[in-house]
RNA sequence: GCCGGGGUGGCGGAAUGGUAGACGCGCAGGACUUAAAAUCCUGUUCUCGUUUUCGAGAGUGUGGGUUCGACUCCCACCCUCGGCACCA
């Protein structure tokens, strides 16, 4: 072996022979000795692999490696998250097919993840665009849809009227552009598949109990689900007439009492009959009902029933200029954005209907407003105003001219009116002002409204969540076909697949409205029943029919109207009906890029990965297999994943939808587990060396090919595990990459030195052998808990010690430490194996050293003495003198020690081995 | 506003109740070299005193507390990064 540290030179040979020799390829997991090990699977972009990529991937690398020497059968595969619009921008730029695109990118990928030694088993390659995967992605759609948890419906969307296109959430910017063109973002009506996301809700919620995630995951996929208890009062809406009589209907004929006539403007209290016919009723959600007794107004959505009611004249207004001013107040805010509403911030606008609803607790009159700060979907879209303990409340009231009441005083015992917002009592108080109420703790006071407004027959508990439907099309090409066909004679027969189809309904663990039980089962068959008069002439493919190919096309724009590309396609559109026969169409929409990562973990856990690389047939014969996935699932037993790497920006929307899938295909009894991750870890961002993101415009971007040519794929992996903690984000820095070259490099000036290796019967240090033992525990433990960074500074720790010793490290003992370092540097340990120590097989599949006890023991022992809990001195004891009794003997006759103790009393605290504490006074 | 992470030398960080600053970078001095680079050696928290070997004090965002002993546990606050947000 050369002196000289060459990495060039034998790098590119064991990529070659590991692949050769299969040395990483995945076995047959046996139950208790299997790991799952794996990384979030990328978007093949254009840029290659950057050293984020670097990071994630050696990291899960290293868990993988650690688990194959410690007896394993390790599951590390990669494949490629295909789909997107990317690939189609840039496929529009280069005028090309998006899928050429896509290959070329894939091949540079695999070039660079080869070029830094990452262990994957290529043989379980996948690729989301290939017809094999997809067929199956299709086929897993299709069951979702025949279980009723997707259906079409027309739905407002983000719309780029430049591109014409509609966009995704994510696509939007800030102030309401297009990310892509700067144009801005309208909304607009169009046909849309939505998943039922929602009824999971609760089951997607109780899974994350018992999962070994990040804290902050797990807290914002529960802020996401948001869970909320609270309560639906329901109110009746009643008019006033211009004297202040009850104005039953809309006929105006009055009814009930007359008013009292000291009715203020916005409100009356006191014992009143109840108007016997009123004009509507409107249900408001609250999670505070124990403020009710401060409500003084009613707040609903433009999009509310009863502001459209008015609109549409079904419920009259008699004075047309109010009329008008309620049109035109609920079109100007239909027609903002979300955005917009938004961005007026705290600006209340609203306008008064006329109406009034009754609070029950006290019968005061609420006058009924519109206002776009109330949100269409969330609760009942309709608020109940309590000025006094809401700040929003309190600035609608302010706005416009509402009365403010105090019901709750929190500790500063502060009762006077409420003019300020300073004074407004949100979190924690006592009840006042609130009958019998009063005197509670606003939290018993909850319960206590609660329960009374439910046993009067005026409120229902219910239970909210902030998660809503999942849009699940989009009007784009390069994506997966949606299996399904339209018929529009069906449709016009009502027929829906399910009255011709045998469903095999479920139970599930869905979202329910009893809060008592914490699981609730719902049968599969209320959710067709949900959806099946809006699905009549919907059906889907059959399986023989799958994959459904995406066909090539002449542009990818989409069209003026804003539909798919794949509309031009005039002969792939038209079809037959999969149950009259006659002419139908196609779905044009495709599935958006989130629809193949949320089941590609088990693709590559499936005996017959489906890939086209693996497959021998041609592409016509494709078919899911026989007797669906259960059949290929079943008899895996790699699953769940037991690792699972990537970074925290898929925090909600990626792992929530995958969780989703499961859950769902667990109920419908295709699977045998339900959560799919069941140890997730994070990686943070590696920054430019300037502490920005690497961009291509700020010309600061790292390329991983520059930096192995330069130093070899060992340095980059080795520096890019000990640069930080695995989970803190961390700015790149060549600089401190020498300090790993400079490690590697004397690992192999060690390893190439005669006489820093014993040969059997050479004199060598135990003490050195003992440091030893104690690195093997030290990284035994750290690595399995991503605890990179301080492995490698154990290794280099070590490295230091050998090196300085004169004496040599017989031969077994330096073997080991080589298998220590072996997950991190695969490519230097290897070669140093095979021809300083003549090895033929890999490293790689070699045996991680246990750590022998008895070697560890030392003769000597450093022993801090502290005198009131300062370190004064230190005493040398041999092992087997650590009792208390010799080891106070021997720092009493320590100076140091007499100097700060004189002749005071003192009482000994000692910690076996540890530390002695005199503590004098 | 709400939720979560974090705050330790010039820098990345280590230490989860027991010698604070491991390991690495940088920096300083030295060796090698005609020179530079590379490499190697020594030192490197701050302040003060002896100026050599050492000694004293301070010190982990701030202020309190618990403890023989606190970066670590408890209370209050400040700053910072990330996520969510007119969520009723």
């Amino acid at each position: 072996m050369s002196k000289d540290f060459d990495p060039q030179k034998f790098e590119k040979k064991w990529i070659e022979k590991w692949e050769e020799e299969k040395v990483y390829a995945a076995g047959n997991p046996s139950k208790e000795r299997k790991m799952y090990t794996l990384v979030m699977f990328p978007y093949p972009s254009g840029a290659g692999l950057h050293t984020g990529h670097a990071r994630v991937y050696t990291g899960t690398d290293v868990l993988a490696r650690f688990y194959r020497m410690n007896g394993y059968q390790v599951l590390h595969p990669m494949g490629w998250d295909g789909f997107g619009l990317p690939a189609e921008n840039a496929a529009i730029k280069e005028k090309k097919n998006p899928r050429e695109v896509t290959e070329s990118n894939i091949a540079t990928f695999k070039r660079q993840m080869k070029m830094l030694g990452f262990s994957y088993d290529w043989e379980k390659e996948i690729n989301t665009t290939d017809p094999e995967y997809y067929a199956i992605t299709q086929w897993l759609f299709i069951q979702f849809f025949k279980h009723g948890l997707l259906y079409k419906k027309d739905t407002p969307v983000y719309y780029c009227d430049f591109c014409k296109t509609g966009l995704a959430q994510e696509e939007v910017m800030a102030d309401g552009t297009h990310e892509r063109c700067g144009n801005v973002v309208t909304k607009k009506k169009l046909p849309q598949w939505i998943f039922k996301i929602t009824t999971y809700a609760e089951s997607l919620l109780q899974g994350l109990e018992g999962l070994d995630w990040p804290n902050g995951i797990l807290e914002m996929q529960k802020n996401w689900i948001g869970r909320r208890e609270g309560i639906n009062i329901t109110y009746d809406v009643v008019q006033i007439d211009d004297r202040g009589r009850w104005v039953a209907r809309s006929e105006g004929s009055p009814n009930g009492a007359d008013p009292d006539s000291s009715r203020g403007s916005t409100g009356w209290e006191g014992e009143r009959d109840r108007p016997q016919q009123p004009v509507d009723t409107i249900t408001c959600f609250t999670t505070r009902p124990d403020t009710n007794f401060g409500a003084t107004f009613i707040v609903i959505a433009p999009e509310h029933k009863f502001a459209q009611k008015i609109l549409q004249k079904k419920i009259k207004i008699q004075d047309e200029a109010q009329y008008q001013s309620i049109e035109t107040y609920i079109k100007s805010s239909l027609q903002k954005t979300e955005r917009e509403r938004l961005s007026e911030g705290g600006k209340k606008t609203g306008v008064f209907t006329g109406f009034y609803a009754i609070n029950h607790l006290n019968n005061r009159l609420m006058p009924v407003w519109i206002s776009d700060f109330v949100l269409a979907d969330v609760g009942t879209a309709a608020v109940v105003g309590v000025p006094g303990h809401d700040m929003r409340d309190f600035e609608f009231a302010k706005a416009h001219n509402i009365d403010i009441l105090r019901v709750v005083v929190g500790s500063d015992r502060d009762i006077s009116p409420i003019i300020r917002k300073e004074q407004i009592q949100e979190e924690e108080g006592t009840m006042i002002n609130s009958g019998f109420l009063d005197n509670m703790d606003i939290h018993k006071a909850t319960k206590e409204i609660m329960n009374y407004l439910v046993q009067k027959g005026w409120g229902e508990m219910v239970i909210t969540y902030h998660l809503r439907d999942w849009i699940f099309s989009r009007q784009r090409y390069w994506g997966e076909p949606i299996p399904m066909v339209f018929c529009k004679k069906c449709a016009g027969d009502k027929i829906s697949y399910w009255d011709k189809h045998e469903v095999e309904t479920y139970d599930l663990h869905v979202s329910g409205r009893d809060q008592s039980t914490r699981t609730i089962y719902k049968n599969s068959s209320d959710l067709i029943k949900d959806i099946k008069e809006t699905m009549y002439g919907w059906f889907p493919l059959s399986d023989k029919d799958l994959p459904l190919k995406l066909p090539e096309v002449q542009s990818y724009e989409p069209n003026q109207s804003g539909e798919s590309p794949l509309v031009q396609m005039r002969d792939w559109v038209k079809t037959s009906c999969p149950h009259c026969g006659g002419e139908a169409r196609r779905e044009t929409d495709t599935m958006p890029n989130w629809a193949g990562s949320c089941w590609y973990f088990f693709a590559f856990a499936m005996n017959q990965v489906p890939s086209s690389k693996s497959q021998t047939s041609s592409l016509d014969q494709i078919s899911p297999p026989a007797g669906g996935l259960k059949s290929q699932i079943s008899n895996s037993s790699w699953l769940p994943v037991d690792w699972y790497i990537g970074g925290a920006e898929h925090a909600v929307l990626h792992l929530l939808y995958a969780r989703f899938w499961m859950h769902a295909l667990h109920d419908m009894k295709l699977i045998p587990f339900r959560e799919p991750f069941r140890a997730l870890r994070n990686v943070g961002m590696v920054q430019a060396e300037d502490g920005r993101k690497m961009s291509k415009s700020w010309g600061n971007v790292i390329n991983p090919d520059d930096i192995v040519e330069k130093f070899g794929a060992d340095t980059l992996r080795v520096y890019e595990m000990f640069m930080a903690p695995f989970s803190l984000e961390v700015a790149w820095s060549t600089q401190t990459l020498r300090g790993s070259s400079r490690f590697i490099q004397r690992i192999w000036q060690i390893y190439s030195d005669s006489a820093k290796i014993a040969k059997p019967g050479e004199s060598y240090n135990k003490k050195t052998i003992a440091e030893l033992q104690k690195v093997i525990l030290k990284i035994t433990v750290d690595t399995p808990n991503v605890k990179f960074n301080t492995s490698i500074a154990a290794l280099m720790e070590f490295l230091n010690i050998w090196e300085k010793n004169e004496e040599k490290l017989p031969k077994n003992h330096a073997r080991d430490f080589l298998k220590l370092l072996a997950p991190f540097a695969p490519f230097i340990t290897e070669e140093i194996w095979q021809s300083i120590f003549d090895e033929t097989t890999s490293i790689h599949t070699s045996a991680w050293p246990k750590a022998d006890a008895q070697l560890i023991t030392q003769e000597q022992l450093y022993i801090p003495v502290q005198v009131n809990g300062k370190v004064r001195d230190m005493i040398i004891v041999h092992e087997n003198e650590i009792d208390e009794k010799r080891v106070l003997e021997k720092a009493l006759k320590s100076e140091k020690i007499q100097r700060w103790i004189k002749d005071q009393k003192y009482k000994i605290i000692y910690i076996k081995g540890k530390i002695l504490n005199l503590v004098t006074a």
